[in-house]
DNA sequence: AGTTAATCGAGACGGTACGTCTGGTCTTTAT
DNA sequence: ATAAAGACCAGACGTACCGTCTCGATTAACT
């Protein structure tokens, strides 16, 4: 189960494990947590555009006090990156038995995450804050990002080791051929037709390349006439 | 030469061409028109986060009434997507020798639009608005994005026609192979590492696929293994 | 007919008299004077509150620009003031055959003035300009005030001729003492009451002293009891 | 000790007294309270028009947010008609040994307040918003003015039993003949020359009436002589 | 007849204040 | 020590108004 809070504040510590320092006073309320991160998720759900997200009407949703809110999270951003990761699914496990399928296992995932309403407002609010609060997208990099690419890159390696794919390619190039299309789209709210099939499309186009199938040899194609 | 202004209000039937409608009282500014796009892409060069790029501030920095801003634009969002605008180099000219110079000549710039710090300033600014202005995303969909897509499909199209490229492909997925790494990029602020040849790397790579060339000498890359 | 337009401009001069200087250009328009005039009356009749009776929307209101309230007075107050003279009555004659019969006109046309909704609106808004524009109320005082002083105390000198009243008193406090009810009752807008007999009263009472009349026949009022 | 917020919002109940009902939330800062008064008087003491007592400026002045103001006042006109409040001096006492002395102990403290720069600044302000904004006519005249009245009508009432006053006169058209001139001065700007005996000089007016005393008996009053 | 000059309605201009809302913090009482 | 409530300062939001400044068009009087 992942952990919601930031834990700003006093647990802040906690997280580095070792023993539960005993604290003082009366506990944070687990309540209270999980009221604010659905009432987040509720009013994203509901259409409420991410500008009208504001710290006060999250509170007075969930029926809490924003100094609640403000204990938890340093603001906003962290709120709702936090929101989004408490819905995140955890990456499939790409134990399959051709390299090909497990691209398309992972490509289907990111595509299924961007056509998620939740997801992607969640992301276009990262996006927007990336410039004033790099920690933030520094945090989302390490802690959402890292797992998959690392995941997309052992694929590849794999690949390359059962000789699906050829060895003299720059792997995180590679890799951004496969996300970027899925994260342009989450982004860019074309999530809205959703093509069924995309997922294979791409991994297959990528693999396969886009020259057509040399009939006779000799004749090269893609090597123009110059 | 792209109209800044979004023209609102008044003066909104002009853009529809047609002969003159001569309107009466004093007219826009040009002068303003252009005092306050520069104040945007200034404010912004200057590393003005976008949160503090408050209408107010504009105002105050292009030396111009509030009320001379909502003239022109409905809000934020639309002054800025419009302050993009201006500084839109237009659309390399695709008429290279070879379709994988031309795909090569589009991905670079789509790339060079991904480093300047102005240009992903506001794609973000725009990609965080979508949402709750979906008719502003439609109107830079369709004056901006459209026409290099257009491009980009147009040189795919040659490529098929002169054999370059297989016919059995989606041309717009395709399409999303090329530009949504680069997007990507722009959005996630990791434009401060830049790779020269990444346009291109992807090209190339896109183009030959990835498996490993076949064992007979003078199969060309891109004949798959089976 | 009293002059409307305060003349500000190049006419100014044309008003200490003296041959017409024979101006060029178009002149101006004697509509848009009554135009203006006329909607400020309307509006004020309507109920408008001074607060919103702005400059823009008298304009609009008597189909004029800007410019041309603004050509013709210097600001709001101005434009108000000299709506105001339009309607003036003039001064009742106060021919009459005794000074108490004058003294009763000069307050009852005093207090008709004040019952009327636009004379106490616009003498509300010389009241609150007086602090900012000194000037204004100097000229008002001037052409308005200082006529119906005169023949106040023109009338209360008659008295003293004609041994209808003491020599004693200061005929500028008399004077407050008739005008400063009226006045009071108009600015408060206490004129929704309407006492008829008030004018009467007011004099009546002035004059004759509130001392119980002495017990003995013949003493009449205003001999002190002791 | 006169409450000087007019308690908008969710302290108003508070005001019908009973039993305090134990508000929750943190209390609003009676420093802020306070300083919002102090500026409000300050800059009027300064010289600073009513047109330019922005509510920005007075929150400005006390170091205080705009939001706390419109906590507390519904608008301008409140705060500077709450501001006036804080600074009314008691009424006098008017236990005088005669009934003139109270007479004249009244409109000495009337004329005494329109000389302060302070409150015929208010005052005129009041003046000018009463057509606009009735129900806060009211509220000043039920705090403020009713008090001063009545003990006005308490004073006359005192001459008609002592026989000072004769009995046939309207208390409500007297009562005037003593204020009116004040307030009229106060509110016509007319308090930069100050008459130092002018509240006798009404009071005997007023009481003796301004009939020359009756030389010989058989000479009506009133009757002219012609 | 042409020129000149000031007017007209319309509306944009730079400023500034309005009253509301939000962000992030602080201060109450109650648990 | 936390909780909910709500006040605190700061400042942006979008609108309205002020008094000035162009526009093109109009309207005289002077050439």
């Amino acid at each position: 189960m992942s952990r919601v809070a930031e834990d700003r504040g006093r647990t802040a510590g906690a997280r580095t494990g070792g023993v539960a320092p005993r604290r003082r006073g009366r506990p944070r309320s687990a309540a209270a947590d999980s009221a604010i991160v659905e009432a987040v998720l509720r009013l994203i759900e509901d259409g409420v555009p991410i500008a009208e997200l504001s710290m006060e009407r999250i509170a007075r949703e969930a029926g809490v006090g924003k100094a609640t809110l403000y204990r938890r999270w340093s603001g906003k951003s962290a709120l709702l990156l936090d929101a989004m990761r408490s819905l995140d699914a955890p990456c499939p496990p790409l134990e399959g038995v051709s390299v090909r399928d497990d691209l398309v296992r992972l490509v289907e995932f990111l595509h299924r995450r961007g056509l998620a309403k939740r997801s992607s407002a969640v992301l276009r609010t990262v996006v927007s804050h990336v410039e004033a609060q790099p920690e933030l997208w520094a945090e989302y990099h390490e802690t959402v990002v890292r797992a998959r690419h690392e995941a997309l890159l052992g694929a590849l390696r794999r690949g390359v080791a059962t000789g699906e794919i050829r060895a003299d390619r720059d792997l995180d190039t590679l890799a951004a051929l496969f996300v970027g299309p899925m994260l342009a789209r989450a982004l860019l709210h074309e999530w809205r037709q959703l093509p069924e099939g995309l997922a294979e499309d791409v991994v297959d186009t990528v693999l396969e390349g886009v020259r057509p199938p040399a009939a006779e040899p000799g004749t090269g194609p893609g090597t123009p006439a110059h």
